[in-house]
DNA sequence: AAGATGCCGTGGTCTGACCACTAAAAAACA
DNA sequence: TGTTTTTTAGTGGTCAGACCACGGCATCTT
């Protein structure tokens, strides 16, 4: 009879509940035995509910506490995912690829978006403290002001980590040519700068 | 004193569980009772592992049956994560902008990529049929030939169409023009035919 | 006033019990 | 013997109740 899974329909309810009681991060939700009272269904059923929402990140458990709204930024999720997806050769490879591009795209928005102060300002960031590779394009994220794009690279980010690849090594050099190369809002020697940073073959990699 | 709840040490030996037996899509797991028994933990913290992993969409629970691995395509973590994100109308402009990189990088890997007869292909395949976007967008995506890429633009899609837009007109000629550019590897005429397709200000969209 | 104690509410877990449903085995039928 | 029907065993779905471990708070003690 009951086709929908009552721990979906919880989920459902509980989002309504936290959209029609404007709760933010941080914010405390009703207790699970309450909750299960006030739904009529078994505790059980509300964990269940609970616990998929904890694997998404968007709800956070303390036991002796209660269970609370969570900021979803950088949950686990990307991991979890990453260790069922990535298995062979070609996902690796996929992988580096797919965050070449990204990071290609994001610097054709920062073309468009940063304006000269901005770059300034993450020139001396880069020349008096010592930014690795994560840490200057997350600087370079914020320029490009898209808060879904950012995601995407965060998670990309956190896969090619999860590949645990040799490199990283320090590019100063690199970054200050590439911040020079935006701040002339040169496309052409932008994306060259950055091919040579990633040791992109620019025969095989033409885009 | 276990600090590490128990729900994701489940979840965790069930990866490896998978992993060792190699066992693949559409592969049944043991039941419920049986891992509860394997574990030597209760059944209903199975059942928190199972639903978390349910609602990632790895696997698959059908009652009287028993529990699936699934293929992690078109899983409903999508509308639910948008449902939390896709708030404001900032928010909005993002998902557009972000799929329309996406997209534009989707064609500079099929320019690397697909040959010709790969493209004439899909060219009678627009001919004959009817494809919306989505549909011509998703053919060009097997081109692409990045399962990662095309997972990321999945996402996008669905994100795009919870955002309920007007349009979705049918593009046909646009289409073949694209393909047209592809053939002849011609990457300037291919993104400008793309703009033209999104109606992208040549101005305001210099990426 | 400061620290120690105990109570209560919370999440974490386990157990046992049904129910609804499926598929396969067994029985009944032809 | 071959087909249909019935039974049965196994599975996920749900609930209720019972502990445990932990955090916060009021209370008591010093």
């Amino acid at each position: 009879m009951t086709n929908t899974k009552v721990y979906l329909e919880i989920v459902k309810q509980l989002r309504e509940m936290i959209a029609a009681d404007n709760l933010k991060s941080g914010d405390k939700i009703p207790s699970e035995r309450e909750l299960s009272e006030r739904l009529n269904v078994g505790r059980s059923s509300v964990r269940e509910a609970l616990r998929a929402l904890e694997l998404l990140g968007l709800i956070e458990t303390r036991r002796g506490e209660g269970t609370f709204i969570r900021d979803f930024r950088g949950n686990q999720l990307v991991q979890l995912l990453g260790t069922f997806i990535l298995q062979d050769e070609k996902a690796k490879l996929d992988v580096i690829e797919t965050k070449n591009l990204i990071e290609m795209d994001l610097l054709r928005l920062v073309l468009t978006r940063a304006d000269e102060k901005q770059l300034i300002k993450l020139k001396s960031l880069v020349e008096t403290n010592h930014l690795n590779d994560d840490q200057f394009f997350y600087q370079l994220i914020e320029l490009a002001d898209n808060y879904l794009f950012s995601r995407i690279w965060l998670i990309l980010k956190d896969y090619h980590h999860s590949l645990s690849l040799k490199n990283e090594e320090y590019n100063r050099d690199s970054y200050l040519m590439l911040i020079e190369a935006l701040v002339e809002k040169d496309q052409e020697k932008t994306l060259a700068t950055y091919r040579q940073l990633r040791n992109l073959s620019i025969l095989t990699d033409k885009y």
